[in-house]
DNA sequence: GCTGAAACGTCCTCCAC
DNA sequence: GTGGAGGACGTTTCAGC
């Protein structure tokens, strides 16, 4: 068990929202000299806090402006039924995000394709011939009015529920 | 109008997964030296093809371990309406994404919060006042499956939709 | 438009305080 | 935790193909 005070969650909300930050910027964003911002996001990623940086494009000016969010009840909610879809779709690359639901329907995926052609190929050809599926429901975004990956940390620091 | 080539697709795809890479193991990556990699990057960060470069937390670790998505339905769906709601959304930390919807429910958020009470406070203290809003519904994720902020891109290029 | 190398600037890292 | 200093590294530019 560790804990984050308050600098630390001022340096991940900083590295959050701008991945390339240096670290004399970073220094001067929390009232610190280099030294201690370096060894606060060394452990920090030692502890395995920090997964990915990753660039985010847009989506609109790449041609990719079909939002879609796509329902999927399986037929019989087995592990092995679950485990084979989950690898299923984790392949494919219009997948941006999957998650097991509670209530009625067992998934919920958000599908991003330039076009309704390409949902219709993803739907017909691929998501409808894996195995244990039972149906499928498409809503489609009409606008993406906020998208963003910077978690919401307490602001007063936090305990680490660590393995 | 302008277009990418093959290789300015691979070099988004690199750096979607990794902000961090440098521009020599971008060169070797895509087969060619610093020099056009840097050009083409430059290129399109001029374009406003990239948005952001941002870090990816682990929320499990950090305890932030409810993802839910909230169904928000107007009274009205005036444009006023709509306007404010979307503003006063956006203001919120835990609002990770909002879409506007087709079909009976207007918007769809996901949510992310440490527990249920931070939840019940967002719902009762905060979504539940803001004006128009007429019903809300929540369903909760068991498990986030897949998530991944990097977008599917055409393998053979494409025609960019410039302003 | 690409290559390769060279120069420049900056960042990381360490150490003494 | 501070501040400075060395070495390393990444970025950027340039001549040449």
């Amino acid at each position: 068990m560790s804990q984050l005070d308050k600098t630390d969650i001022l340096i991940l909300n900083q590295i959050q929202e701008n991945a390339r930050i240096t670290h004399a910027e970073l220094a001067k964003a929390v009232n610190l000299s280099t030294t201690p911002c370096y060894n606060r996001i060394k452990a920090m990623e030692e502890k395995g806090l920090i997964k990915q940086q990753v660039t985010l494009l847009e989506a609109e000016k790449l041609g990719l402006t079909l939002n879609v969010f796509i329902h999927v009840t399986l037929e019989k909610q087995v592990e092995e039924a679950l485990q084979s879809f989950e690898e299923a779709i984790s392949d494919r690359p219009e997948v941006m995000e999957c998650y097991l639901m509670t209530g009625d329907e067992d998934y919920l995926l958000r599908v991003v394709v330039p076009n309704m052609k390409a949902l219709e190929k993803f739907i017909l050809q691929y998501l409808s011939k894996i195995p244990c599926v039972a149906s499928i429901r498409s809503s489609f975004a009409l606008k993406q009015v906020r998208y963003k990956t910077a978690l919401p940390l307490p602001e007063q620091g936090l305990t680490l529920h660590l393995d």
